[in-house]
DNA sequence: ACCTGAACACCGTTCAAGT
DNA sequence: ACCTGAACACCGTTCAAGT
């Protein structure tokens, strides 16, 4: 399930799938413990393989990470789906905003990675943003031609802005309720 | 120059004195080439200490980045004793928290340092931000007063919101420009 | 073709031995 | 009182040897 590429050249050797799998299994759950920056040697000796083996699979960290997102990316491809199709384009972009904020959340020192990500030209991990921020893209247009929000803000602006209420708001530990509070406080000025 | 502590209890050996000016010269070298993540051995070495000496001046890393902000904080100690006369209360807020910001963006990483910082109580890093959220405490106050911005935000909101924002300028390599414009989309809000 | 795990480099931190 | 540097634990990464 939510294989980031869709069209895999060739099957792996039923054992290589298996380690692959369990691997995965085990870093998004290490993930979800400990964050992105938990030891790699930890999750390759909980997964029962050898550092080797993970690095064969996953030949960095951020590869892992984009692997472990597959899920969240999933829900969030779906959502963006439907908001396309919304015909009040500034709820939709609100909607759409707080999802992505909510992404970034899924695991501690996830917006650290993929901010850093961002600063490298063919990382795996920002290669995972690409559907959002091309959703981004299209919501803002939106938005724009209804009037909804200001003409002379960029769209990655806003990615930014957003990215920015994330991390904060996970380095204060902040609830659902609090992130959206910050994220309204914040996207004021778009409008 | 620029000592936290100015009451200092008794006058260091003065080879103590020697190795803790070197330390702390070489320190803020190394932050401002290679940000505050840099490893302290390479410090102790390029100071001509063993581990162990650094160790004993700058029990944490945490300790020794508070140390090497004291310019940054002395000249941000001067800006607020300027501002709290101000009688543009909006103006003074505006300038304190474009202020603010650059000196979050000192050094890299330091965002993301001061804000793990504010999760434990007794950190030395904390503490030396102490001096930033009591003036920002007292200028938003004034700015309430004066109508400037809402009454409904919390200057600890505000804090991290600047924060979010030198966050986030740092990591995409924003010149000064960048961060004002930024801020002031991020800032929109509080008014 | 894939896995294993030893090996290397590097770093933070401590502490016994020195002066 | 302070410094030194060896020592330990830990981690990322590579690669020769296996199957």
């Amino acid at each position: 399930m939510g294989t980031v590429n869709a069209a895999a050249p060739r099957p792996m050797r039923s054992d290589a799938q298996r380690n692959y799998d369990r691997i995965l299994e085990v870093a998004s759950a290490a993930f979800a413990e400990k964050g992105v920056l938990t030891s790699l040697d930890d999750i390759a000796c909980r997964a029962g393989v050898g550092p080797g083996t993970l690095y064969r699979h996953f030949p960095s960290r951020d590869c892992l990470i984009a692997a472990a997102l597959g899920e969240s990316l999933g829900r969030l491809d779906a959502l963006a789906g439907r908001l396309k199709a919304s015909d009040d384009p500034g709820a939709a972009l609100d909607e759409w905003l707080l999802a992505v904020a909510n992404h970034l959340r899924t695991y501690d020192n996830l917006p650290e990675s993929i901010a850093e990500a961002f600063r490298t030209e063919d990382s795996p991990l920002r290669a995972s943003c690409r559907p959002l921020t091309e959703t981004t893209s299209l919501l803002v247009r939106r938005a724009k031609e209804a009037g909804a929000i200001r003409a002379d803000v960029e769209p990655l602006d806003i990615f930014a802005l957003v990215s920015s209420v994330a991390w904060a708001s996970q380095r204060r530990g902040d609830s659902d309720a609090g992130l959206r509070r910050m994220l309204a406080l914040a996207t004021t000025g778009i409008r």
